[in-house]
DNA sequence: TCATAACCTGAAGGGTTATTCAGATTATAG
DNA sequence: CTATAATCTGAATAACCCTTCAGGTTATGA
């Protein structure tokens, strides 16, 4: 499943392979998947090119490797965070918010995630469908609680992920927000999810 | 500003610069710009290699000039529906549907618009940047007649095109959804964002 | 200390692709 | 009908890139 990734041993294997993957994480943002090449990773990691077939057989694997990191560290990061507070609204906020944060901070991600489209279609789907999952859950507690109108979970939450990353993408594009920022602007979002548009 | 594009004058020269958009689009969709080469091309169409090179100097002049065509037929199609309603609620929704609708007829303009993120950062800016402002022109309209509340309209339009590009990327991955079903699906869409989610 | 496994190198082979261009064909104005 | 512009062809060139591999270095357990 980790497509023949080979996980170095020694402490000098160690740190060939995560000046590899941070190198290329850099690379992916600045240039995208398709148009870095082995040797631009080799090169600026400063190895020889041989080097990286020692850990990886191919791009492609790398690419999975990264993107499942991802996937994994924001998963955790949100799960953190919601848990962190009490109420099935400050929740969701907290989770809306903990999203964009960690947008900003890693805009590495939200390219290299969103690529996946352009790589392969089905890893795209699953991430999309595994989030949404996730979603429906907390979404059913708030219905359950009482908290939130009787809705079709499943549209809900890809209603909030197109805003999360809508708003997310805007920050980014606008660039220089910083942290106090998007406290605001989440408290704004979550008043328009919470109270609709339209009078 | 079209890349030297070369338009053909001739009804045949029209007809071979016909049979390379609707190739193209077709291999863009399926394959992806990058894993899409000038050979794949010219062989679909059924094309010398040296032909393509009469109409576009390269592969990305190509894929601006359809990225293009494709933004004014959205950007058309939406404006007539929206001119044929009534009330600025009845407006937004009519926009809201008739962009789901036509990424479901034009499934192949979804990826080629989102893939610019990956060919040419600008282009995507500027096209979410340019829907953008049309959009908060509608919604101004809508505070001042008075059906909307006194929102950030910018952010707010990111918002709607979240909501709008994450339900039409739902049902595209969902496949098989019909018009009929789509209608009422952004009823509902509608309804959530006109109320709110949370009690 | 030394045998062994892990790690590293970069030149070279082999495949793929973009682009050119000399020459051929076709359409049409006059 | 004919001169001319437009259109078309596909083999050839040159650039680029992935991947291998024979040979070298480094670290470490016993």
């Amino acid at each position: 499943m980790l497509d023949e990734v080979k996980i170095p041993t020694t402490r000098n294997g160690k740190a060939t392979f995560k000046i590899i993957i941070e190198t290329t994480i850099d690379l992916f943002y600045k240039q995208g998947y398709h148009k870095t090449t082995i040797a631009n990773i080799t090169n600026s990691a400063g190895i020889g090119a041989g080097t990286f077939y020692l850990y990886f057989p191919n791009k492609l694997s790398l690419y999975k490797y990264i993107l499942n990191q991802f996937q994994h560290d924001i998963r955790k990061t949100i799960a953190e965070k919601v848990a962190s507070v009490d109420g099935r609204f400050e929740k969701e906020k907290e989770g809306i918010k903990t999203f964009i944060k960690y947008a900003i901070q890693n805009p590495h991600s939200y390219n290299i995630i969103w690529e996946s489209l352009y790589i392969d279609k089905q890893l795209f789907m699953d991430y999309y469908e595994g989030f949404a999952k996730r979603y429906e859950i907390g979404l059913t507690k708030s219905i359950d609680d009482g908290e939130m109108h009787n809705v079709d979970t499943e549209l809900v939450s890809y209603i909030l992920m197109g805003v999360s990353n809508f708003v997310g993408l805007k920050v980014l594009l606008d660039l220089g927000s910083n942290n106090e920022d998007v406290d605001k602007l989440v408290d704004q979002v979550m008043n328009i999810i919470k109270t609709g548009i339209f009078k």
